[in-house]
DNA sequence: TTAGTATACGGAGGTAGCCTCCGTTTAGCA
DNA sequence: TGCTAAACGGAGGCTACCTCCGTATACTAA
């Protein structure tokens, strides 16, 4: 939740922003920007694409005005929830790797994945925009999910619990659409995803393709 | 172009909709709607979905007003230049497939499939929304698309042109990614159009999985 | 051919959402 | 404690979607 982690950041270079170079944001500043993003994701969740800005701002409980001064555009609004959302599951990854077990793990981290896909599920086409006006947002949150699956599928694999002939990047590329697809339902999608699991397993490898 | 075909038809069920049922529309009011459609069309090609309404009722050299009484809203005139545009599809591979020998056939219905993909690309994200509202859309669209290629396949398998272990559905499951993703430029689009035809011809088939 | 009517046309104007502007407030500092 | 750069807030501008209704016109029946 926090944005002191320093490592791995994936933020939008608005002066504003906290961390290297500027001075730091005032302290009011700071929290009304975590205010803005928390209540965005809040509205967008509950409204979908349709939520104004009006609504946000009022959610947060601060004016339009300094919605704006924080994120010039919706689309900038969007960016930042959507990196909000793959920080913390970057965040989560580690937590989980750290504090449970090799495949308790994987579980967990399919969980937060599926999470975190329903909010990105309900500003797909925004994001799109937004990806191609930024191609490297799209690609460094590509990375970061993507060393998020690597960290916890290759310590699975490290301990045996997950098959060797995948990796974090196939897995993704399997997860992604059953959680993103706009007609696959949330109950399909659990199925989905535990048969996934289920093949996942180092016990379950059998067919092999060449 | 014309809406004459009787069979096939997918259509949207507004009340002033020539055919079935009702009286048929008055001249003036048929002709303004063809003009919306195609400016519709071109609007959209040239200005991406920024397009307005506006815009799209010069262009056609109609009022608002006039818009609106035929799309009551933006939706229902997305809607319709998309159903025309698989529509002419469906025409297009009837066409080939009786002027033309099998294998231009199919190189011709990839052409067109191409340009068709060009607009649906640019409408994507409220495509997305139109299919959401009425899912039935998207499954009639898919079928008539489906339809589309296996009449041309089926031609050119049946001449012995193209392999045998495939079928309308897969090829367009193939064609349809590259056509539609936005990651894909046209020129990369063109190539990996050119490879899968390569891949399709009869004397391609070598690698047989189980 | 003509008169009558159902139908369609057109565009001014209502509504709402994104964004700007600028007077007011406040955090941080000496 | 006073000063100033930074941040706040919300009225209002702009534009896009859509509605309404007076005017015009295609069709029909005599």
């Amino acid at each position: 939740m926090s944005t002191q982690t320093g490592s791995s950041e994936v933020r939008s270079e608005h002066p504003e922003v906290d961390g290297a170079g500027e001075r730091p944001m005032r302290a009011d500043a700071r929290r009304n920007r975590e205010l803005l993003v928390a209540a965005a994701r809040n509205v967008f969740t509950a409204q979908g694409a349709a939520a104004s800005m009006e609504a946000i701002s009022k959610e947060a409980g601060v004016g339009v005005g300094t919605l704006y001064r924080h994120f010039p555009n919706r689309l900038d609004l969007v960016e930042a929830v959507y990196q909000t959302d793959v920080q913390e599951l970057w965040e989560t990854a580690q937590r989980v790797a750290t504090e449970l077990e090799p495949w308790p793990a994987v579980e967990a981290f399919f969980d937060a994945f599926m999470r975190y896909a329903r909010t990105k599920k309900t500003l797909l086409d925004e994001l799109h925009q937004a990806f191609e006006k930024k191609p490297d947002l799209r690609s460094r949150a590509r990375g970061l999910l993507e060393s998020s699956f690597d960290l916890v599928i290759d310590r699975a694999k490290d301990a045996g619990a997950v098959r060797n002939d995948v990796d974090g990047a196939d897995v993704m590329q399997l997860v992604s659409p059953v959680c993103t697809n706009a007609s696959v339902d949330p109950e399909q999608a659990g199925r989905l995803l535990r048969m996934i699991l289920d093949g996942l397993r180092a016990d379950a490898a059998r067919t092999v393709i060449a």
